[in-house]
DNA sequence: GCCCCTTAGTAAAGCGTTTTACTAGCGCAT
DNA sequence: ATGCGCTAGTAAAACGCTTTACTAAGGGGC
C-alpha cells in the first residue's frame, strides 16, 4: 500500500507539496499538478485514514446511540441518520444499549475519549442522575426522540404533545369519554408531553366528564400486554385505547385478539409512531405518524451546526417536528355492547 | 487531555514503561505498578484511539455493508451483528448501498483502504461482474444472507433450499398443486436455491402433475404487489402463493385485500423472513423463519477466524444456518370455490 | 542595482501511540 | 573473575499524515 511519500518520490516533489496539493492548501501549475495526479492514480495511492485522523485530530465520524435497532421505529431512525451521514461524507458509528444503563454511559464515554465528532444520543428511559451528568460532561451532542431534563444540548423531538393533542381530539370527536392511556412512564419527557397534549384536548373537545385510565411502562411489546390485561379486567371497560407507541400497540392487540376483543367493535386503538406495516394489521390501524426521516435528518444538521461554532457549546436549543394523524380503521364511534364476543372469523 | 507522556512524567518513569506496563506486555513491581495506576487515574488518562491506530495498523472496528436498514430484516441483521460486535469490543460502522451498485463498491473500498480491520457484506442484488472483482480483490470479508458467486470468500446464508423444500412439501402436502412463486431474480442465488428445494419438494410430494407460476424481482414490496396483479389476471388462479421475503408478502397483501382476495378461503399465502410482525396480519402468517440472530453472529465469528489467519485469504467456507416453518393460519387445503368474494369484514 | 512581491515549492515539527532492540545492574554458578 | 541469565526498565524508530514557517528564484517598478 502505497504512502504518501511514494506518490512524492514518484512525482518528484515533497511530501508537503503532495499534501498540501491533494487538500487543495496548494495550487500548482499544470505540469506539476498532472504528475502529482499520475502518480497517485499509478500506485492506487489512497490516504491512511488513520494518519490523517491522527494529524488533524478529527475522526470525520459520528456515533449513534438508540435503545435498540431492531425495532421498526429506531431501525428507520438509524437509516435516516445513516443516509444523512454518508450524503455529508461522515462515517457512522453504531451503538445499541439493549437498555442497558451502563452502555449508555460507556457510550458516551467514547465520545469524551474523543474518539469521534460528535454524537446523536437517543434513549428510551427516564434519566437518571448518572445519565445526566454525563450527559452534561460531553460536547458535540445532541439529543434525538427523548429528553434527559436538564441537559444543555441541542435537542430534536417530534411534537409529542400534539400528538397527544391530536389523539385526545380525535378520540373525543368520535365521542369516547373513557378511555385508556398506555404510555411511557411518568418522568419520560416524550410520555409526559403525549399525556398532556393528550389529556388536555380531551377534555377541551369533549367538554363534560372523561374517565382516562393510565397505564405506563417502556415502550415495549410486554408494556402493551400488560395494558391489554390490564384493560380487561376494568370494569367498564375504556372505550378506545391510545398506545404511544407501535411496540406497545403490537402487544396490545396480540393480549386482544387472544381474549376475543374485536377492534374497533370491543375498543377502539389509537396508535403512535406508524412505522411498522400498521395498515396490514386486522384492522389497519389509526395512528399518529412521526416524521421519522426528518428527525434523522434534522439531529444531524444540528449536530454539525455544534460542530461548526468552536466554542465547545452549542446553544440548548429543542427543535419539535410536526406529526400527523393516518386515519385507518381501528377507530368507531364507542358502542354500548355489552357482550364482547362477535364475529369470530380471521383470527385464530 | 492527558497523554501517555504526561503520565510517563508523573509516574516517573519512560513512556515506552506505560505503554506497555498498560497493554500487559511488561509486568512490573507492585510500587511502579502503583505509580503508573495512579498517574493515568489522576491525569484521567485514556489513550488516543487515532494513535493506536496508526501505530497499531489496525482500527479494532469492522463494517457492515447492508442494502437498507429500515427493513425489519436488515434491521434485525444489524442488531445482531452489532450485538456480537459489541460483545468482542469492536466497533461497528455502519453502511447502507439503498440498492446503489455504486455504493456497494465504494464501501467495498473502505475496506480495501484499511480503513476497517474486516467487513461483513450484504448484498440484495444478482452481482454484476464490477462487484464480483470488487469482492475477489478483498480479504477479510464475509458475505452474509446473499451470494456473489465466484467469490472465494467465507459465506454464511440461511439454509435457502431446505427453506425452498419446507415450502414446497408443505403447499403440496395441503393438497396445493397450483401454486405461485413470488422469489428473487433469477440470477439471485438466494433466489435461485428456495425455488430448486420449492419445486423439487413440490414434485416429489404431489407425485403428479403440478403448475408453479413464477414472478421475479427484488425483495420488496412492489415485487409483492406486481406478483398480486400478475396473479389477479391468471385464469385459472393459483391456489396458493409462496413469497419468499417479508417485503414481498406485505406488498402482495396489499394488493389482494383491495381486490376483495381473502386468505386462505380464496388462496393460501406462505411467507419466508418471518421477521415482521406477521402474527398479526389478517390472518396470521404461515412462514419459514430465517435465523436473524444467528446469521448476525457467525458472520462475525466467521470473519474473525479470517482475521486470526494472518495469511491473507481464508478458505472459502460456506455455512448454512436452517430455517424453521411456522404454521399459523394462512395456509389452507385448497377450494374449488370460483366466486371470490367472500365475508368482507374487517377488511377496509 | 535594489527592493519587494509573487510563484513554487520545502524542511521539519508535530499528532500519540506501539514496538523492537537494547542496557545497566545484580546475583549466582563455575 | 567471568560469563550467564534475570529483572527492570529505556531510547528511538516507526506509523503516515498535516501544517507552520520558511526559502529560492524570477519579475517588475523605481
Amino acid at each position: 500500500m502505497a504512502n504518501l511519500s511514494d506518490v512524492a518520490k514518484k512525482a518528484g516533489v515533497s511530501v508537503t507539496t503532495v499534501s498540501r496539493f491533494l487538500n487543495g492548501s496548494l495550487s500548482l501549475p499544470d505540469a506539476r499538478a498532472h504528475q502529482i495526479r499520475t502518480a497517485v492514480d499509478e500506485l492506487r495511492y489512497v490516504p491512511n485514514p488513520h494518519a490523517r485522523r491522527l494529524s488533524r485530530g478529527r475522526s470525520d465520524a459520528i456515533g449513534l446511540v438508540v435503545p435498540d435497532i431492531a425495532g421498526p421505529f429506531f431501525a428507520r431512525l438509524v437509516a435516516a441518520v445513516e443516509e444523512e451521514a454518508d450524503r455529508l461524507g461522515l462515517g457512522l458509528v453504531l451503538h445499541a444499549t439493549l437498555n442497558r444503563p451502563a452502555r449508555e454511559l460507556r457510550y458516551l464515554d467514547s465520545l469524551r475519549m474523543r474518539h469521534l465528532d460528535g454524537m446523536i444520543f437517543v434513549t428510551n428511559r427516564a434519566a437518571d442522575s448518572a445519565l445526566l451528568a454525563a450527559v452534561r460532561s460531553c460536547q458535540h451532542l445532541v439529543l434525538l426522540d427523548e429528553d434527559v431534563p436538564g441537559a444543555k444540548v441541542p435537542k430534536v423531538f417530534c411534537d409529542n404533545e400534539a400528538g397527544g393533542r391530536m389523539a385526545g381530539g380525535y378520540l373525543a370527536a368520535m365521542g369516547h369519554r373513557s378511555v385508556l392511556f398506555v404510555g411511557g412512564e411518568a418522568d419520560m419527557v416524550s410520555g409526559r408531553r403525549r399525556y398532556r397534549g393528550f389529556e388536555q384536548e380531551m377534555h377541551r373537545v369533549s367538554d363534560g366528564p372523561v374517565r382516562i385510565e393510565r397505564v405506563l411502562g417502556r415502550y415495549i411489546p410486554e408494556t402493551g400486554r400488560d395494558a391489554a390485561r390490564r384493560f380487561l379486567e376494568m370494569a367498564p371497560r375504556p372505550t378506545a385505547i391510545f398506545a404511544t407507541s407501535d411496540e406497545m400497540l403490537i402487544g396490545l392487540i396480540e393480549v386482544l385478539r387472544d381474549a376475543l376483543v374485536t377492534i374497533p367493535d370491543d375498543v377502539s386503538l389509537l396508535g403512535f409512531d406508524d412505522i411498522g406495516p400498521l395498515h396490514l394489521f386486522a384492522p389497519p390501524i389509526t395512528a399518529i405518524r412521526q416524521p421519522v426521516r426528518d428527525l434523522g435528518r434534522r439531529a444531524l444538521g444540528v449536530l454539525l451546526e455544534t460542530l461548526k461554532t468552536e466554542t465547545g457549546e452549542a446553544a440548548p436549543t429543542e427543535e419539535l417536528l410536526p406529526v400527523t394523524l393516518i386515519e385507518r380503521a381501528s377507530v368507531a364511534p364507542p358502542t354500548t355492547r355489552l357482550k364482547a364476543t362477535a364475529n369470530r372469523k380471521d383470527m385464530t
